[in-house]
DNA sequence: TTACATGCAAAACTTTTGCAACTTA
DNA sequence: TAAGTTGCAAAAGTTTTGCATGTAA
């Protein structure tokens, strides 16, 4: 655990935005100021794989990384591109039908929500 | 409606695969000898722009897409990546939880499943 | 004819990697 | 010390764009 991966580690905690990797550098730089973008690649795969984090997939531009705290999901608002978490129940009867229908193993599941947010419905 | 918008509305109703815009391009060279890659990228924006394709996000890799037929999610195997659509009933119980957390309008989700497929469970 | 589409090549962007030097445990 | 990590810069991969030419309506 150098002071780097630590550094992207507390970004990745403290930043409730889902961060590009970009956004990620551009946070630890104030703290490591010789860290590369590089490093920060490299980090957040680690973290990746060991399980601190994840990476969204993206529609558009970079992938975008979040801490990883429990299963959630996410809402994209089409008007101004926030991202928020939203939490469910895990649904067994779903997964069972998802099964039925495809013949997978179902291991995990995750619904991204698109829609508009308060603010940009209020314009 | 050029031949070669036609041609890749063509492949992209063709092929059921999921077809990354290289794959669409390899699969539309062969009727249009001459057309470029970046006329594939140009029509799939076009066609998506206007609901006849949809590009789903990209977890590694290209961007995929598929060709708009009706609201539906995938389930990716992890063994061979292949991905399979899923049709669900819509849920309205669903989206008023949704709303009702995060204060959005919800327009429309997109499930994403993971899991393994029956031949590679069976290795 | 006029607006739009094309092929080509270069550019823009995101992400990964080789390498020598340096740190961590 | 041995294994793993860093910074840097170059490379790889995907997608977009400028431009002169060509085509559709």
């Amino acid at each position: 655990m150098t002071p780097q991966r630590a550094a992207v580690l507390e970004a990745l905690s403290t930043c409730k935005h889902h961060p590009t990797a970009e956004d990620i550098y551009e946070l630890v730089v104030r703290k490591v100021p010789r860290i590369s973008l590089g490093t920060v690649y490299r980090n957040l795969q680690v973290l990746v794989d060991e399980g601190y984090a994840t990476r969204l997939p993206a529609m558009e531009g970079s992938h975008r990384y979040d801490r990883v705290v429990a299963a959630h999901h996410h809402i994209v608002c089409s008007g101004c591109s926030r991202i928020v978490d939203i939490h469910l129940e895990d649904d067994d009867s779903l997964r069972e039908t998802v099964e039925a229908q495809c013949g997978f193993v179902v291991n995990s599941h995750r619904t991204e929500f698109e829609g508009t947010c308060g603010e940009c419905a209020a314009k």
